[in-house]
DNA sequence: TCCTTGCGAATTGTTGAACAATAGAACAAT
DNA sequence: ATTGTTCTATTGTTCAACAATTCGCAAGGA
């Protein structure tokens, strides 16, 4: 009817605004939001900011305990493989159930991340990459798997904040990039064996990486 | 190691609160939660009734929109059939995935459970219930599946407060608690492809009685 | 009758200040 | 090394005010 215009309350501005300096490594996992300091450097109130910062700890972008205040949150390597448990059964679900249309939204964020690859612009490959995967479990059709497994994946996003930016050019992504091309063939042709076991690969090799890549920066507080 | 002495924050007393009033079908789906009055019945500040709502609201217990503030969550068919759907893809994953450790979790829940109906404790019997499907998801060793799963469950419980209580007297409920029954025996055979079928047939069924009472309920609205 | 326009009351959004409660650190006593 | 004891920074909670917005309703016009 009306336009939508998107009028953002105090709170939500607030917390895209910290979620963009999380994601952007600014405010480095562990760290504590002191309520004060964080709510005058936005321009609000504390009571505001508290309203943000259990928005945000509902995303699993802070922690929060009692009387300790809140953290940004910081990723174990138990959570790392959670969390890839979590795409492990949510996208080869989505593999198994998704009808054809489906393919068409998949087939784009492919060509996209071909594209970003190319580039060498790892933020939007990153996007990207995201999205083809989110397409994936979308075809289970299911809003609130769709939503969990896209939880998953911020957190995972998290974890790697400022930690990937440049690191990439090792000679795994073009595999990776090949990878996800030979899914989607996979897929079109229905032999939804082979994509399952190229997706299994895949996420392992993903997620010793991470692991990897976790060890290396915040490996220091063990 | 310490000894978890469960302090709780005003926010999560009143979030628990709530949540009674709520599942005990005292504040029915829809009914608007106006913040002065429900903040002075709970004898906390405004402010702090608002976390206690965003905390409710990311539980999937009340929804909040713009300047209209929050109201009892309202289930749609909808949403019923994408609850199912997150059912079926979890507990199925859980029936294929588990250890055999988890099956005392499963069959005491069972045990549990038959004890409840034969007493007649509908209310004792639904929490159960609800154990037994969590622990079959418990299976899977993911933590974040398993919270997906639960809230799933939760929202579930709001759509049917206060409606089921005095009804199941009609002659279903045997057979469900003799359907637990069977699915762990055909899990402790390992015969997972009957625990499978059973299973599904299990949802369906839950999932069009619930539809009934959603429609019996509160399909006056349409 | 319809519809739109403006008004007003109820409600939410946000702020700022105050005080209580707690954790954590520094320090003293054993 | 362990146990108390302050002290301080920080969070938890309350309160009162005001701004912004929604919604019902009456007045007015086509």
């Amino acid at each position: 009817m009306a336009i939508e215009l998107e009028r953002q309350s105090t709170v939500d501005q607030a917390a895209a605004a910290l979620r963009r300096e999380i994601l952007a490594g600014r405010l480095k996992p562990g760290t504590p939001l002191r309520e004060v300091e964080i709510a005058d450097r936005l321009g609000i109130s504390r009571n505001t900011l508290r309203e943000t910062l259990r928005l945000l700890a509902h995303q699993g972008l802070v922690v929060h305990s009692p009387h300790r205040g809140a953290t940004v949150a910081a990723i174990s390597a138990r959570d790392v493989a959670d969390i890839f448990e979590v795409r492990r059964v949510l996208e080869i679900e989505g593999l198994w159930a998704g009808g054809d249309r489906s393919l068409a939204t998949i087939e784009s964020a492919v060509e996209r991340l071909e594209i970003t690859a190319g580039e060498g612009d790892w933020l939007a490959y990153g996007d990207h990459e995201a999205a083809f995967h989110e397409a994936l479990v979308a075809r289970i059709g299911s809003p609130r798997l769709s939503r969990a497994f896209a939880r998953a994946l911020r957190e995972l996003q998290v974890a790697l904040a400022g930690v990937d930016l440049g690191q990439p050019a090792d000679g795994t992504l073009p595999r990776y990039v090949r990878e996800h091309r030979e899914i989607v063939g996979f897929l079109r042709t229905g032999e939804i064996e082979s994509a399952e076991a190229l997706l299994a690969a895949h996420l392992d090799d993903s997620k010793r990486s991470v692991l990897r890549h976790l060890r290396e920066s915040s490996g220091n507080g063990l």
